[in-house]
DNA sequence: GCCGTTTTCGGCCCGACTGTTTTCAGTCG
């Protein structure tokens, strides 16, 4: 059982109650726990079988109850309070909510007086006039449901980190227009990296908030307003985005930014730590008994209340209030930390440009060394070498090599893990290369022993350097191979192989979590861009932002070295 | 339901916008 299955669970049971008006801070209970254990990085199921429910009690948020719920889970995938909450209510109907404006009390009354337990349902009785009289429900409420319905069917999820930047740049380069903004602010979800990004979240300082609502809603780029309000505006995008933006004076910048950077539960948590001060943090403010004493600066916020700035990257509601009091704050990575990429194809397999295109492109990016890594044999559908063939692409690197100056292209490939653990070129191959990039391209849905034995023979091998995305999962597409990354963690920090965060964006592969653990184990990250055309090396910074979610600093990461530590880094497993 | 360097009971973040409401509940950030 995965941690985010058990996750799943466990929301869900938090929606039920709602539907039940149970106390909202039992809700929250369970709506904590689940995310607290989305963004564990050790497994549940094995804590369980190591440490029991006492085990499980450690984890913030999971207590008796909590931890009894999740035993059974374990054992029988499922908990009878759950069973019989779901009795109740068929799933049909949980997926009422999720349409926008539709909340738990909304859809009980739509369950009690009009049977209406399904979204299709829910559409037919309004086009019917069926909720005609029910009280609460007049035409405005039933054709912004209807609009909502729509958009729900429109759009598929959560975003990738490198759309929504994409999107949000083009809104902020037309907010930037209006002339009563003063500072513009990408915050939310956005401004912190996550992986993935339900909405775009846009804050602007002004002395003249209505004037900024007013151009905004009427950007090109905006299809119809949810909500529009002096300080606070939500719009749906042309292209389904949601966008939402708040607009504060500009001595509340600092509060406001921290605020709409989030998460929530970071927020409430700096705001519990306040209260227990006799202060009050708002998005306009810090305030003791109603004067506010700070807010001009998110440093001041922090300050407040006793805490070094925290990047937003680590603002998650974990642990880095305890490190900020500590001043245990990491020196996060930087972009311009990295030296160099250490995962890239060129048209000797699928890649799009020449070795000495993409060599050129690096240099301007003031890289000091790439290397080339061209998939193996077995690898057919993305024109994998054969051992013949990429003697040939060697040479070839030998001979640019000698055109530059304080430039190296390493001589490497992307070699194939076969299933039983062996490698797609030989040794004396391998030998010949500076860097063995090694990765799983094939039987992907191997049994977690099988996979996690697979992976680690490979690292066993000298000649291997780096494992690259070393879980498979493809965000929003396919789910990570079944691994037990406990065992492959120790086995990379017993056999010094490092592991890669590869900066595909819909890859992000070690995840934040991930890499913090490998940290934590001593386990040093290569951050490469696995790019198959030259201008998406600029993924790069993708994958430090990832890399800083993951709190990782320079030297947790191989290739901020200049290319002579680099070189001996590569050359210490032989 | 969880939690505690004052507490094992009694708190639990704080605010904006909408629609249909005669004064605020519901939903959302
Ligand atoms: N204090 C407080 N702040 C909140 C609450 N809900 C949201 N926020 C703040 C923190 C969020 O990061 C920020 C933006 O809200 P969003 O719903 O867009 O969430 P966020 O961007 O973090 O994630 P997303 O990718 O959009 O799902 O607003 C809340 O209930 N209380
Ligand atoms: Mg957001
Ligand atoms: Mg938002
Ligand atoms: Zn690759």
């Amino acid at each position: 059982m995965e941690n985010s299955e058990i996750a799943k669970i466990l929301w869900e049971v938090s929606e039920l109650l709602e539907f039940k008006s149970e106390n909202p801070f039992k809700i929250r209970a369970y709506q904590k726990a689940a995310r607290n254990i989305e963004g564990l990085p050790l497994s549940l199921e094995e804590s369980y079988k190591s440490g029991g429910i006492k085990a499980l009690k450690e984890i913030p948020g999971i207590g008796e109850a909590i931890a009894e719920h999740i035993e059974e889970i374990i054992k029988t995938g499922d908990f009878k309070k759950r069973k019989e909450l779901l009795k109740e209510f068929p799933k049909s109907f949980l997926e009422m909510i999720e349409v926008q404006g539709i909340g738990p009390k909304t859809a009980m009354l739509l369950l009690k007086k009009r049977g209406i337990d399904s979204i299709e349902k829910l559409e037919k009785a309004i086009k019917s006039g069926a909720l005609k009289g029910l009280v609460g429900f007049g035409e405005k409420k039933e054709q912004n449901i209807l609009q909502g319905i729509t958009h729900k069917k429109k759009t598929i999820g959560r975003h990738l980190l490198s759309e929504a930047h994409e999107y949000a740049d083009l809104i902020i380069n037309q907010m930037g227009k209006i002339k009563e903004i003063d500072q513009l602010l990408a915050a939310g979800s956005l401004r912190r990296q996550q992986e993935t990004i339900g909405d775009i979240d846009i804050l602007a300082t002004s002395k003249n908030p209505e004037a900024v609502m007013h151009a905004f809603v009427k950007l090109p780029q905006v299809k119809r307003i949810l909500a529009q309000g002096p300080t606070k505006s939500s719009v749906i995008l042309k292209n389904e985005m949601q966008a939402d933006i708040r607009v504060v004076d500009p001595k509340c910048f600092g509060a406001a930014a921290h605020y709409f950077t989030g998460n929530k539960l970071h927020n409430i948590k700096i705001r519990e730590m306040a209260v227990k001060l006799g202060l009050k943090i708002s998005e306009y403010g810090v305030f003791k008994n109603d004067k506010q004493i700070a807010g001009k600066t998110e440093e001041e916020v922090f300050e407040s209340v006793g805490l070094s700035y925290i990047p937003p990257e680590l603002r998650e509601g974990s642990d880095e209030f305890e490190a900020a009091k500590k001043g245990n704050l990491p020196q996060l990575i930087n972009y311009p930390d990295i030296r160099g990429d250490l995962h890239i194809h060129s048209t000797y397999s699928d890649g799009a440009n020449t070795i000495s295109e993409i060599a050129e492109f690096a240099i301007k990016m003031e890289y000091e060394y790439i290397a080339i890594t061209d998939h193996t044999q077995s690898t057919r559908v993305a024109r994998g070498q054969t051992a013949r063939e990429i003697i040939k692409e060697l040479e070839h690197i030998d001979e640019l090599n000698s055109s530059y100056k304080n430039f190296k292209i390493l001589k490497g490939a992307e070699v194939d893990i076969l299933p039983d653990g062996t490698l797609d070129y030989k040794d004396e191959l391998l030998k010949e290369l500076d860097v063995v990039v090694a990765a799983v391209h094939s039987r992907f849905k191997m049994k977690k022993d099988d996979m996690t034995k697979r992976i680690c023979t490979a690292m066993k091998n000298k000649y291997v350097n780096i494992i690259s995305h070393p879980t498979g999962r493809i965000i929003r597409r396919r789910p990570p191979y079944e691994l037990d990354m406990e065992e492959i963690l120790k086995t990379a920090s017993d056999t010094g192989t490092y592991l890669e965060l590869n900066s595909q964006p819909d890859r992000l592969d070690l995840s934040d979590v991930n890499c913090r653990r490998a940290k934590e184990m001593g386990i040093l990250i290569a951050i490469n861009t696995d790019a198959h055309t030259k201008e998406t090396l600029y993924f790069m910074q993708f994958g430090v932002s990832t890399a800083r979610r993951g709190w990782l600093e320079a030297k947790n990461v191989i290739n901020t070295n200049p290319i002579a530590k680099l070189m001996k880094l590569l050359y210490a497993k032989r």
